[in-house]
DNA sequence: CCAGTCCGTTCCGAAAAGGAACTATCTTGG
DNA sequence: CCAAGATAGTTCCTTTTCGGAACGGACTGG
């Protein structure tokens, strides 16, 4: 099967994986949560090839994730931001941050903190059910397959 | 930049995108998670190439992601399960999950459902702080960068 | 006119993915 | 004994994608 077959899995991992499984994808979005709206400074930040990041802007567009929006004319130039639905994305990036802070060692100090816009603390974020309140880990819940 | 120089980076998100980053890789822990041990299984339903297959659980057993164990001998065969670095990927997937569900419409109906194993009840997650108990999103949680 | 900024595109060689066949090691059934 | 089946890969080859660097177009400021 081919990569770009996924989106018309019916499975949601897959569906998923079809818009922001792609290498660099998440890097890309993840910068966008920082703020950085322009191609020149994407690329420089990323070290990613122009080629890549165009495609890869290009794709997120598509999908409904990011948004091309004039910010000046003559030359007419476009920045880059994210939809609600991108927007939307921004647990899952926490919840890959938190897993890498934990399991995934950097040599020196960790370079991202989570605060609180505000009171400025320390957050610590976890996945809970939103009925019970109660973290969700992979011991006490389960997916079904729907017939 | 070359993607695999990604691990060397001080923010997670890269960090972390260096062991699941990949394509094919969240498809293969999805299955871990549905309780899919084996290559052949695995193959088969993620219509996945064998080469890949074989070069992502390589690649995830390298990263202590998986494990991999003989379910007999002669001939000796093995099995790939989660170890608890693995295990502990499970709010990153919840989290697609739950984005996919919201944003990423399937032609049919979901294929997935996440409920509870003791009480067989819907599971809604959400990303909260563990100190506050408040939903974590884009608007009042932000980034800081560590000097 | 020239340098600088910004957002791409083009070109080419290298790496990765897709597809199908092949190997190896047993077990089971006839 | 032989053929067929199960399991976990590997090998070979073609197509796609990526990485790196140069090029182009539309301006601005000096």
């Amino acid at each position: 099967m081919k990569w770009d077959k996924l989106k018309d899995e019916s499975c949601p991992v897959a569906r998923g994986l079809s818009v922001i499984g792609d290498r660099w994808t998440l890097m890309v979005l993840r910068d966008c949560f920082l703020g950085v709206r322009r191609f020149e400074a994407m690329q420089a930040r990323l070290g990613i090839t122009r080629h890549v990041l165009a495609d890869r802007l290009r794709k997120l567009e598509a999908d409904g994730v990011l948004r091309r929006e004039a910010y000046q004319e003559r030359p007419l130039r476009h920045e880059y931001r994210l939809t609600e639905k991108g927007k939307a994305l921004y647990p899952v990036l926490v919840a890959l941050i938190g897993w890498a802070e934990a399991h995934v060692p950097a040599e020196g100090p960790t370079a991202i903190t989570l605060v609180s816009r505000e009171t400025g603390e320390r957050v610590e974020p976890v996945l809970t059910d939103a009925r019970t309140g109660r973290a969700i880990s992979h011991r006490d819940v389960t997916a079904l397959r729907n017939a």
